[in-house]
DNA sequence: TGAAATCGGAACGAATCAGTCTGATTTAGG
DNA sequence: CCTAAATCAGACTGATTCGTTCCGATTTCA
């Protein structure tokens, strides 16, 4: 019930690009530097990130990344998906039958669960996580 | 974003003990049985539960499981939480400071992320998973 | 044309997870 | 009271995935 590592560091990234959005391009390694991450690791996520089409590149000297789509129509479940592969709870909601498919009474039931947590996430737009401050007092 | 083959299977014999809750006792081997599950899986599976205080075991001969909580009292939350651990999607939901706590600017986000995903959990009882059928126009 | 800078993919090591097994404990029966 | 069976409980091994790191292919600017 932990999201991967390289997935949460993926919403850093991408919030971090998100403030860059105005200027165009930003290189990887810029994004590392103002975020603290490591820089190999910056990259990979990068990477997975364009692959999904989230980031769009540009090779070559001067280039750099940039949001594939505006910040407000990225939500959290985009990017997990991009990183995490498809949110899936349990194998029977991707199709994959498990052992016991068969005789599974919860089987029915995952899809709904399933649903209701991408939901959860997909409310969440990119905008609202580069807000830094202002929710002290929800501690 | 997949929870582990261990917390699936667990819901699943939680959900087979369930309607034997009126009996009282049943073994393991019983449960395995009936579900269909390997043997060995659930065996480690009820100890898990066991440890967590959601069942409760009776040694020796003629003994078994045993549900220790009303099967409405029980959610999808607190099996997930018995078998994988507290429910927290990043490092710093649990207090473990990661390596970029301290610039991060999506941590105090996360919190309400986790809580809203916590609670979509613990909405669902075990007798909704109980009831096998009738579910078919969801799909 | 030369060179620098950038992304892209591939390779390595570590950690966690899933599965399996054997042992300690307890009760029922003789 | 003793034997025996049955049960849970914990420890071990193998495998998969995750995380990290590095080096090469490609593109643009000077
Ligand atoms: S069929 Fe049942 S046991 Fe198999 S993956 Fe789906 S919910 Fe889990
Ligand atoms: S502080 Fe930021 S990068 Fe670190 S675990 Fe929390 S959300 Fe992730």
């Amino acid at each position: 019930m932990r999201l991967s590592n390289l997935a949460d560091y993926a919403v850093v990234t991408m919030c971090q690009a998100a403030r860059h959005c105005g200027g165009g391009k930003v290189s990887a390694a810029e994004l590392a530097s103002e975020s603290g991450l490591p820089a190999p690791t910056v990259q990979k996520v990068v990477s997975k990130l364009t692959s999904a089409g989230l980031l769009r590149s540009s090779r070559g000297a001067g280039g750099g990344l940039q949001l594939a789509r505006p910040a407000a129509a990225i939500s959290l479940a985009d990017i997990v998906e991009a990183v995490e592969g498809p949110i899936a709870l349990t194998a029977c909601v991707e199709g994959e039958d498990c052992a016991v498919h068969e005789k599974c009474s919860v089987k029915p039931h995952w899809p709904i669960v399933n649903s209701a947590l991408r939901g959860a996430l997909a409310e969440i737009p990119l905008t609202r996580l580069a807000q830094i401050p202002q929710v002290k007092e929800v501690a």
